[in-house]
Formats: C-alpha cells, structure tokens, sequence
DNA sequence: ACGCAGTTGGGACC
DNA sequence: GGTCCCAACTGCGT
C-alpha cells in the first residue's frame, strides 16, 4: 500500500458476482466494517459471458432481473446507492476503476470455481502490485472447499461419506448475517480512461448469434448509452425476450423460500428421490438451485431456514413423529451437501473438472463426439471419436426430437424454462452418455450450460461425471428406461402432453411409446408417428446392451482422464480391440460374486458358493472365477 | 479379506 | 402396490 492511499479513508469498490443479495452476505459485511467514506457497488458485464460462451436468453434474463433486483435494494439502503454495470472485461475494468475512483480496498465474494478462480487470480495480484488492498472472503458456500480437501487427505471428495466425514471436523456452518439497512453513498465517478477504443471488447466468434434477433449495443461504452453505468436490457444483448417464467432477484429468492417452508411438513418430509421429475406446475421439489447459483439465496440462509422449520415441527408434534423427519442425505439439508461435495471435488482438479482430458477422477471411456482439444488447446485424440449418426443424435437430443417422449417432453421444457427436475437431469444425461447415444457427457453438459439458468461448474460437471458413470457413481448396469423410469411417477403422461402436446390427445397406455400403437390408434390422436412425431431415433433395449458391454470394457481398462493412454490415441486402440475380442470374457456363470443374499440363498440350497478374485493382466482387468 | 452400503433401476411375480 | 431378484460397480468399515 502506498503511502498516500493509506492515508486515505477507505473507499470500497465492491464487485458483486456470486452474491446477488444483501442478507447472508459475509464479504458484504467485511466491506462496511471498513466503515468506508465511499463505496462503490458494480457488477461488470464481462464480453466474454455474452460473445464467448454460450447462454441461453433465459439464463441472461434471470441474471439481468437479479441485479435490477439488487439494484434496487442498495437504493432502498440509501437513496445515492444503486448498482453500476460496468461493461468490458474485468481483468481490464477492475484496474481501470481502481485507480479512476481512487479505490482503496477491492472486496469481493471468494469463487473457487472454475474460470473465475483463474481470472481472480491474475486481478488480485495486479490490483495488489497497485497497492490496493484485496479483501476476499467465501460465503458462497457452507464450507471451504480447500479446507474440505485437506481434511480429506488431499484427496478429492469422490462420495457423500468421504465428503460428511470432512466436514464434521469444521465448525457448522454459522447462522446468515443479516442485510445492512443502509450504506454508504459511492463518490465522484470520473470516466477517465473509459472509452471502447482503450478497451476494446472481444471481437469475432459470437456463439450466441443463433440467439439474437438484433445487434448487441451493450458494449458500445463502458458506462452504457446514458453514461451512467445503466443495467443492461435484453435488448442491448440483441436477445428477444425470454421464455421461462421463473424470475430473477433476492426479493423472489426469499419469496419462494418462505413460501416452501410455510408447508412444514413438506419441509420435514422431503426426500429427494421420491419427488417426481413429471410433476411441473407447481414442481415438486423447492428449485431454489437458479437463486442458489446467483446468489440471490444464501446458502446458510436456505440452511438454517431448513433447519429451523424441521425443530419448529418437532416441537409442535411434541417429537412424537421424529421418525418422520426424512434422513441425511435425501432430504434438503442434504441437497446442500451435494453441492459442497462438488465444490470441494471441483476444488481438487480446478479447471479440469469441466472435461475429460487431465481429470484425474473421470473415467477415460471412448464416448463418441468427446473434446477433441481441452482447455489449454492440447490435442486429446489423434483422430475425432463418432461420426455423422452421433452428431445427428446429438442435435436430436437437444432440440427435443428422439423419437421418445419423455426425453424429447424433458428436453422441450428446459429449453423452455430453463429449469427441470433433478431426475428429469438424470434421465436425459443417462439416455445421452452410458444408457443409449454413448455420446461423451461433455456435450450433455455444454448443453446444459447453454440451457440452465442454475448451471454450476460445480454441480454441473459433477453430475454429469456421476450419471455417465465416470465419477462418484458406478453401477452402469443400472439405466433409465424412457417408459419404465417415467411411469413409476406419472401413468397419464402430463409432463409429455404439455411439452409434446402433438402427442396431447394419445391414450394412456401409449403416452410413452406413441410407435407402438395401432395406426387407429394414430389416427384418432390426430398423429402419425413418423410424420407428426418421429419414430424413435434408436433401439433403446439394443443400444442399452451395447453400452453397458462398451462401459464395461473402459472399467476394466481401468483409465482415468489424466493417463497418457487417453490422448495417444493408444486407451481407444485398446479399447476397439477389447469389441473386437474381449479380454473380459462375458460367460454364462462367469460372475463376480458379490451379492451376499445370493451366496446365501446358494448356501441355503446347500450350493457351494462361487468365490472370484480380480486380478490385472497386462494392465487390463480379468475377471477370474474359481469353483 | 470380507461384508455391506451406495440420495433417486428394471422387471417378474404375487 | 409391495417384494424379491437380476447382475455385478466402488469405497468404506471391520
């Protein structure tokens, strides 16, 4: 710090980011314990989220409505107070500000995920070297993920246990901080040194171009076209207006929040696999995740409203019902862990966690249509994995035209909303990697990212690891059916009629699987399956069978992202052979006996159990059975 | 070395 | 609608 500016009161430049709020707020908090003489609040609209990466309208909306919101708020705070949008990148804005404002100490919410991580890296030391002081402080989160790890062994959190058991070491998460009620006001706001042509924005590839319907003006000045550091509209971004119905801001963060807990006994008796995927107006799970992932719901504050409204219940059933309080981690509490889980799994492997190559906990198994370069631009394969039937799936599978209603119905309402169920997510993931298409998760979860309004490096990639079976989850012979998985929840098809409604006016018994009813049948539903709808892109039992061989064969190759194997093309030479002539022999009787009821049942019979060991020949795993 | 659990499978059979 | 079995994974606890 320089001399002159430690002379200086403070003058905050607080850059929201991950925390789209004033309650629950720790590095909010730490701000004005500075009791700063000015204090800044801005938000930068990075170039990069809207030319670069690719993002749906429904996700820019709810961002765009989540800092009017907040906005708002500050003025609410004090009347000179408001957010300003700062437009460009913030390794050039940030440096920019500090010295135009004056700013004495950057504060901000730590993100240790992701491309953030990296780019608040690089503009903490240089805002450092410039004297000014960096307050970083977590609090999107219930717990550090880099303590999490450590706790852990240094390994990374690859199971809930694994996960439960680090975090019991570290002090429970404290109860939310309350919002200020009011703030500082912020200080002259010379535009020194603001002009485009200092700053340029990025130029070429536009990969939301499919979305625009106008120009994109927002970045036409640094201070937007009145000069004022206005929010941006959809407008400026060239987008048409979004199509969900679920809205921005902390205002309807603790809206729904209150509104779910007001039905405690929904509260108490929460458990996440029993809530259906096909239940949709109103849902039936509390997706809370978009304001989560904004920050416009803190997450101590979803924590201890929890926590709070289960003893609340308690206490007036006298504790008679205890038993009914749903058990960690399929209850709410429990989704939170989850997250954490991820956040610290993420942590481990940094920007890694987000592809295949150099991921030290994902599986190498030889999707089709995988990166074929990673992160850093490093070739991964010698030659492109798939080919025009893989990409033809794919592109079924995002717009919503498989041929099976229950994916297509899925896929149709998160272009839609922006928003689907949980299981809805492990439906479709399933049907798109190990169950039926074999195509690499990293294109399920880019779609994902385009589409989400909640999409989370974290959560995201962590979950697609877990349902392709690359990570965190191995039981790939167990896989969703398109029929089987939504009928246990829904007969009558309703998720399928609203989002598929050419299918509205089919029976029951066929909502599922529209080709196998009579032509009658077609006819009176007013569709004909192959012309109103299409006739299923593939043989799901077929496809299925073929999939769970192909994974099996990449399990007992025993790869992970980060062996060389995987990017010299020599795992997939390896692998093609396995099809060609298995090394792991799939024989009648062959079978790794785990099961202890089975054994027991043999035992009862007076069988003699079968007893296995498995063993590495030539670094491919055998399975050799002994009688 | 072994038993068993793992947030959320499918299908036959009663 | 509930129960058991299918087929067979990893990681953790003992």
């Amino acid at each position: 710090m320089t001399s002159s500016q430690s002379k200086l009161p403070p003058r905050v430049l607080y850059w929201f980011r991950t925390d789209l709020r004033l309650h629950d707020s720790p590095a909010l908090h730490a701000a004005l314990e500075l009791k700063p003489e000015f204090f800044y609040p801005i938000w930068t609209w990075d170039p990069q989220y809207v030319f670069a990466h690719k993002v749906g309208v429904n996700r820019c909306n709810f961002l765009l409505e989540s800092i009017e919101n907040l906005s708002f708020s500050l003025t609410a705070c004090n009347p000179k107070a408001k957010l300003h949008v700062v437009r460009g990148p913030p390794q050039t804005v940030i440096p920019a500000l500090c010295k135009a404002w004056n700013i004495t100490h950057l504060v901000y919410e730590k993100d240790t995920a992701g491309y953030a991580a990296v780019r608040d890296a690089e503009i903490k030391a240089y805002v450092l070297k410039e004297g000014i002081e960096v307050i970083d402080i977590l609090g999107h989160t219930l717990y550090d993920p880099q303590a999490i790890i450590e706790l852990n062994g240094g390994k990374p959190t690859m199971s809930i246990s694994s996960w439960s058991a680090a975090a019991k070491k570290l002090s429970s998460p404290s109860r939310p901080l309350p919002p200020p009620d009011k703030l500082p006001s912020p200080g002259d706001m010379p535009l020194a040194g603001f002009s485009r042509e200092d700053h340029p924005v990025m130029t070429g590839v536009d990969l939301n171009e499919a979305y625009r319907v106008s120009a994109t003006t927002c970045f036409d000045t640094m201070a937007g076209p009145d000069g004022n550091f206005s929010i941006p509209t959809m407008e400026e971004l060239g987008f048409p207006p979004a199509t969900t119905s679920i809205h921005g801001g902390e205002t309807e963060a603790l809206k729904r929040l209150e509104a779910y807990c007001a039905d405690k006994a929904r509260v108490v008796k929460f458990a996440k696999p029993k809530t259906s995927p096909a239940e949709f107006d109103p849902p039936a799970t509390t997706q809370l995740s978009p304001y989560l992932k904004f920050g416009c719901l803190g997450s101590r504050e979803f924590l201890w409203r929890v926590r709070d409204t289960i003893d609340q219940w308690d206490k007036d059933e006298n504790g008679k019902k205890n038993n009914e309080i749903t058990e960690h981690p399929e209850n709410l509490e429990g989704q939170l862990c989850f997250r954490e889980m991820y956040y610290a799994a993420e942590w481990s492997q940094g920007l890694r966690f987000g592809q295949i190559r150099g991921n030290a906990i994902c599986r190498f198994i030889d999707w089709r249509l995988q990166n074929q370069y990673d992160a850093d631009g490093l070739k991964t394969h010698p030659r492109p994995l798939g080919h025009t039937r893989d990409e033809e799936r794919l592109s079924a599978w995002k717009e919503g035209r498989t041929g099976f209603p229950w994916i297509d119905a899925i896929m149709r309402q998160l272009r839609q909303e922006g928003w689907i169920h949980h299981l809805a997510r492990h439906s479709v993931a399933c049907f798109l990697t190990r169950g039926q298409c074999y195509i690499s998760w990293e294109r399920g979860a880019e779609t994902f990212d385009e589409l989400l309004i909640d999409w989370d490096p974290c959560a995201n990639a962590g979950n697609w690891m877990w349902l392709s079976c690359s990570a965190f989850f191995s039981m790939y012979y167990r896989v969703y059916g398109v029929k089987s998985f939504p009928e246990k929840y829904d007969k009558t098809g309703k998720l399928v009629r609203k989002f598929c409604p050419e299918l509205v006016n089919f029976p029951d018994k066929f909502i599922y699987t529209p080709h196998l009813a009579p032509v009658d049948v077609q006819e009176r539903a007013g569709c004909i399956i192959g012309r109103d709808y299409p006739f299923p892109m593939l043989d799901e039992k077929a496809e299925k069978e073929q999939c769970m061989q192909r994974v099996k064969a990449a399990y007992a190759l025993g790869l992970y992202g980060n062996d060389p194997a995987t990017f010299d093309g020599s795992a997939v030479t390896k692998l093609e052979q396995e099809a060609e002539s298995p090394n792991t022999v799939y024989r009648e009787g062959q079978k790794r006996e785990t099961n202890h009821n089975i054994q027991k049942r043999k035992q009862q019979r007076g069988e003699e159990g079968i007893s296995a060991k498995r063993t590495k020949v030539n670094g491919i795993k055998k399975y050799l059975v002994q009688k």
